[in-house]
RNA sequence: GGGCGCGUAGCUCAGUUGGUUAGAGCGCAGCCCUGAUAAGGCUGAGGUCCCAAGUUCGAGUCUUGGCGCGCCCA
């Protein structure tokens, strides 16, 4: 016995029930175990923050990130997947800072670091519950008893063998960076925050010459002009830029006699503008030869300390400051096509600076001048007047100073976007110079592009698109942030020397000879014995280790190392997860971790959101690249100077790992699309456009949402979060399916129809149950359910080679295919086979077995995608009423099965495509009926079928018992004279003629329909092709260049489509109309049957009493086939005593029904 | 302002190397079927394939330029 359809229960409950089989039976554990020493499949987990609430956007990545690794685990491979949590970053700070009530760096120093990160500690593990439930309820099979966490020691001190590695190479050093700064806080701002906070403001706009000089340094008649709307950054100035591109000139104002160097396109602007008359004095000239021009900078205040030349790199020397350079990014659309550079203000200009840094030695290369303090005030380098006030309240000053001295040539207001603190709105934020780590990641900026360009991106444009560009546009990686909760940066620095180490290990540090400073944390330990103890390599804690410096130190011994302020970004953490997450130190490290190491190592699999380009799909692959990768560039020149010094060959710098090859750290990436709200807007919790995850579980089940994702659309659409899809894919799928399973246990139940029995050897479409065997083999079947298995193994095939190519959007298109042919087609045309009197005939147990065995195996199909619905399946189908596990040897879960891949033997194709012809020939016969008004319940004498080609013909004529069934005919004919009732229409394949007749092309068409199709196609018969003549111009038309088309003669009741006409006959005698009353009658009664309760296999009598001598006529020539389909014993014409008739129209006709049931 | 992606039916989305009748599901309307039944089936209406220009015998598809939306970055 099967058991029986739990009617009353709903998906979700029936999902809390496999849920608790799953914890009970360990079925993920299982399912691990029975891959032991399998290939594994390996799969990294994004690490989600939980410091906040989970919603549908994470349902998504979870679901994704489960339906793999289920399907390889049943494909055969071992895939462990260890969950991880992102536990660093300025967020947690915020949700912490927002408790405490407090915002700036200052407030969180006066709280008290400690305090503080004990706080951010804990807060990590706020929402940990809602996530594990969210991960449990889902179905996502992934460890979380033995996740990783970035603020574990274990991790960070793989973090910092990782950092140690970098530095030694030389790939890790310190620079600056510049930043939004908001200098009233003393903080720099994210690029979100900055984002947040830009207004419309007028800033001064002034136009300064900056004189010329000549070869010998002395001024010359001529300046350049320079446009700036910060003339607080005009005493930081280094370099005019000039684009080499741009033509410029020599302008002389015609009035003053003042000559001005600008571009030329410009000059009719800036004349209008400042309303005076300019000229062009010269041919315009290339800004290239422009290039190296030495000028005289607005303020003096650096002039007499750094007008120096240095020696270049390549031999010459140069002057460091105050020349003209070119940068790409100046224009002529503002300004006057030479721009003012102070590096301290601005990226762009402080990459021209470095540009020009890199052609100097690195001894004598140009200095930052920065005459602004990080308080925004200017320091005592800048011109004595404006000393020690704010910047932005000097551009009038320093306007005025330039004015006075004459170097100002037009002022005015500018209106533009400026960003300010979004914690304090009246303070604007400046771009300003900081210290800043940063790690050398474009020195295998080439390296990570020959790496990406192997990974499998999904979509695939990606790799060349949003991701590559993005590695094109690589800048050096600015690790370090100036903030409290995070990775500390295991930098030591010498006190006396500033000379730098880096530590690889908590044990490395307090090995060193002289450590100080462990009490701080034993005595907070001893104070809070609670204390987690990953706490110690954090700050404050980890700051107060301080060591002796060795001998090889420049101080030789006589200074202490004490450690950088900063963290790291938490980017990096995410990132180092391919090896942090085993606590990866090395080769020499520990060796549990290399071992898990080295065999996870690198993934198969990974899917996030497209979010994470720049995130976490960048810091996974620049660290593994920087690790595992080819040389850098960087220490291919280290290497070579070293050879150089040394006159050793070959020589490589340190370098403890060895290389990989590409694709690392993941081969395979599924971006998932962006998740947006019900009103198409960006998920928020304010808005409140979306439900709550466990709304959704407890209303419609995971399975539900699950399909909606995976089925719905290619995973990489931005996909508009919508409640009612989610609620659609219950009947269009799941319900379906239910409702095929739950008509197999009804009436195998009945029939005692068992999987278990003395039944034959396993042979192709024989179950994939072990312990279950069926009667007969495939080939002793009928064509029915040859047909239907063959399906189920083409689906199979499909659904494999779809999921191997990371498309589960077209797996679950074949899935649903074959459900809809399993429940429209299969059940419905075996309907008779089911319900046979005789239990034990072959035939009725062929249906019992192939429908079982389409259950079975869709259960395994469908398994990593619906895991609950499979399961219930599997359990009512197979674990149960085989005991599994036990007596049968079938896996007690559908989950520890091997998927099914398709058995080639049992697919048929012919089959197939005749079998589609069969239901396309009756649904066409069910539409020329809705045209006719001819239900299908009334009998009709005949339909004729015309098909445009034979191939099939004579197996349908052979089926042709089907077609007449389903469109209740008495006669099926193929017709042997289609021109009485088609017209043929002959259309040119225009694929084929196309490439041969070019421009003829659009006249084909027109010169085949002006013949009559008839005589085309006898033209085509005999002489095996159409003559035409076009333009002139003699063509051939071969029978594969023409497409012949038809379709019905208009007067007769028919519908045709792709090549089939079917033809009803629309005569209804009275014979036939009696017929069509008997069988309104048995719908009749079969409604009352239901109504008055009788179960499936009570027999009744019936009473039909009627004043219409049609329906009595009726009533009295089909009796017997009433009785049959109602399993009546008698049906009379006379009422029943004793029972309530009901009063019912049949056809035109009333009468009054009697039924009972005959005990 | 830049990069990337998207724009097809009321909604959600498919649409092969360019080929002349652009599809599906939902929704809507009508009908049918019914012992799987709080299911199922059929039919219909509904399209300027965002706009414009170009390439081509032929463009939803390729090119260019707009417009709109989204993401990432300035």
């Amino acid at each position: 016995m099967f058991p029986p359809v739990d009617k009353d229960r709903g998906f979700p409950e029936r999902e809390l029930d496999v849920l608790r089989f799953w914890k009970e039976r360990n079925v993920y554990q299982q399912t691990l175990d029975a891959r032991d020493g399998a290939p594994p499949f390996v799969f990294f987990e994004g690490p989600p923050t939980a410091n906040g609430m989970p919603h549908p956007g994470h349902c998504l990545t979870r679901s994704i990130k489960d339906l793999y690794p289920r399907y390889k685990t049943m494909r055969g491979y071992r895939c462990e997947r260890k969950a991880g949590w992102d536990t660093h970053g300025l967020p947690v700070e915020v949700e912490v800072c927002k408790e405490l009530g407090i915002h700036s760096k200052e407030e969180i120093e006066n709280f008290g670091i400690e305090p503080f990160i004990q706080k951010c500690q804990a807060s990590v593990w706020r929402y940990m519950n809602e996530w594990e439930r969210l991960t449990e309820r889902l179905g996502f099979w992934v460890d979380l008893k033995h996740a990783y966490v970035t603020y574990h020691q274990s991790f960070i001190e793989s973090v910092w063998w990782s950092l140690k590695n970098l530095f030694d190479r030389g790939l890790l050093y310190k620079g600056h960076k510049i930043v939004w700064w908001w200098a009233q806080g003393g903080t720099a701002l994210s690029s979100g925050e900055v984002g947040q906070g830009y207004r419309e403001v007028a800033d001064p706009s002034v136009f300064v010459k900056f004189p010329l000089l000549d070869k010998d340094g002395e001024p010359t008649d001529e300046s350049l002009l320079v446009w700036t709307t910060t003339p607080w950054t005009l005493p930081s100035n280094q370099f005019v830029a000039v684009n080499s591109a741009i033509k410029y000139v020599t302008a002389i104002d015609e009035e003053s006699g003042e000559k001005f160097v600008v571009a030329a396109e410009l000059l009719g602007t800036l004349a209008d503008k400042t309303k005076r008359k300019l000229r062009a004095d010269t041919s315009p000239v290339d800004g290239a030869g422009l290039i190296g021009e030495r000028y005289i900078p607005p303020f003096e205040c650096y002039r007499d300390k750094y007008d120096t030349m240095a020696q270049l790199a390549n031999g010459g020397s140069s002057y460091t400051s105050w020349r003209i350079v070119a940068a790409d990014f100046v224009t002529t659309e503002s300004g006057t096509g030479l721009v003012h550079i102070a590096p301290a203000f601005g990226e762009a200009d402080f990459e021209v600076l470095e540009d020009e840094r890199s052609q100097f030695n690195n001894d004598t290369e140009p200095l930052l001048l920065n005459a602004v303090g990080p308080d925004g005030k200017f320091t005592d380098e800048a011109p004595e007047f404006v000393r020690g006030r704010w910047v932005k309240d000097c551009d009038k000053d320093i306007t005025r100073d330039l004015k006075s001295r004459g170097l100002l040539f037009h002022q005015e207001q500018y209106l533009h976007d400026y960003p300010f603190c979004w914690r304090a709105e009246e303070d604007p934020l400046i771009q300003y110079p900081r210290e800043s780590w940063f790690i050398r990641t474009t020195s295998v900026k080439e390296a990570m592009i020959e790496n990406n360009s192997k990974i499998n991106w999904l979509p695939d444009h990606i790799r060349d698109g949003r991701f590559g560009k993005f590695l094109e546009s690589n800048v050096d990686w600015a690790l370090s942030r100036e903030r409290f909760w995070g990775t500390p940066l295991p930098i030591w620095v010498c006190n006396k020397t500033g000379k730098k180490e880096a530590i690889g290990s908590y044990e490395e540090l307090l090995d060193k000879p002289g450590v100080r400073g462990t009490e701080v944390w034993n005595n907070s330990k001893r104070a809070n014995p609670n204390l987690v103890d990953d706490l110690r390599v954090h700050k404050p804690y980890i700051d107060a280790i301080t060591y002796e410096c060795s001998s090889t130190c420049d101080c030789k011994g006589t200074g202490r190392k004490e450690r950088v302020s900063e963290v790291i970004d938490c980017w990096y953490d995410s990132g180092a997860m391919p090896f942090a997450q085993w606590g990866y130190r090395g080769e020499e490290g520990p060796s549990q971790a290399r071992d898990r190491f080295s065999s996870q190592f690198p993934a198969d699999f990974i899917s996030e959101a497209i979010d994470q380009t720049r995130g976490w799909f960048y810091s996974q692959l620049a660290i593994s690249t920087l690790l595992w990768g080819k040389q850098s560039s960087h220490e291919s020149m280290l290497a070579k100077v070293v050879e150089k010094v040394t006159g050793k060959d070959n020589v490589v710098p340190y370098r403890e790992t060895k290389t990989v090859p590409y694709p690392h750290p993941f081969k395979n990436c599924i971006v998932l699309g962006l998740m947006l709200g019900e009103d198409g807007q960006k998920m928020s919790k304010s808005k409140r456009n979306y439900r709550e995850p466990n709304e959704i579980f407890d209303k419609y089940g995971a399975d539900a949402l699950r399909w909606y994702f995976f089925a719905n659309q290619p995973p990489w659409t931005s996909i508009r979060y919508s409640e009612q899809s989610i609620k659609d894919s219950v009947p269009e799928f799941l319900l379906r399916l239910w409702n095929v399973y739950s008509f197999f246990t009804i009436y195998a139940n009945i029939d005692g129809f068992s999987p278990v029995g003395s039944g034959n050897s396993s042979s192709a479409g024989t179950p994939r149950v072990p312990g279950a065997a069926p009667k007969r083999l495939l080939a002793q079947r009928s064509e029915l359910d040859r047909w239907i298995l063959s399906e189920l193994n083409r689906t199979a095939a499909i659904v494999v080679e779809r999921m191997d190519a990371y498309d589960n959007f077209a797996a679950c298109g074949a899935i649903t295919e074959f459900v809809d042919a399993l429940s429209n087609w299969y059940v419905r045309r075996s309907r008779d086979r089911f319900w046979a009197a005789d239990k034990q005939s072959a035939e009725k147990l062929d249906a019992y077995w192939t429908l079982y065995e389409c259950l079975t195996t869709t259960a395994q199909l469908i398994a990593p995608f619906t895991p609950f619905l499979a399961e219930s399946l599997w359990q009512n189908l197979v674990a149960k009423p085989l005991s599994g596990g036990k007596a049968g040897g079938a896996p007690e879960s559908v989950h520890l099965c091997d998927y099914p891949t398709g058995d080639a033997s049992a697919i048929d194709e012919q089959l197939s495509a005749r079998m589609n012809l069969v239901r396309h020939i009756s649904s066409l016969g069910r539409q020329a009926r809705t045209s006719a008004s001819l239900k299908v319940r009334q009998p009709l004498a005949r339909v004729e079928v015309i098909l445009a080609d034979n191939t099939h013909q004579k197996w349908l004529e052979e089926h042709a018992a089907v077609i007449a069934e389903e469109l209740n005919v008495k006669l099926v004919e193929f017709s042997d004279e289609p021109d009485k009732y088609v017209e043929h229409e002959v259309l040119p394949n225009f694929k084929l003629l196309g490439k041969k007749l070019g421009k003829l092309m659009p006249k084909i068409k027109p010169a085949l329909a002006s013949q009559s199709g008839a005589e085309l196609l006898a033209n085509l018969r005999d002489n095996g092709k159409v003559d035409l003549v076009i333009d002139g111009e003699a063509v051939q038309l071969l029978p594969e260049e023409l497409e012949i088309r038809f379709k019905a003669k208009p007067g007769w009741t028919a519908a045709n489509d792709k090549g089939v006409v079917v033809v009803l006959a629309t005569e209804v005698t009275p014979e036939l109309l009696a017929e069509g009353l008997a069988r309104d009658l048995v719908r009749v009664i079969q409604d009352r049957r239901k109504e008055t309760g009788c179960e499936f296999t009570d027999r009744i009598e019936v009473g039909v009493v009627t004043d219409s001598p049609e329906l009595r006529a009726a009533v009295e020539m089909f009796s017997e086939y009433i009785a049959a389909e109602t399993l009546a014993v008698r049906v009379t014409p006379a009422p029943i005593q004793g029972v309530e008739p009901v009063k019912v129209t049949i056809g035109d006709y009333s009468a009054d029904v009697y039924i009972r049931v005959v005990k």
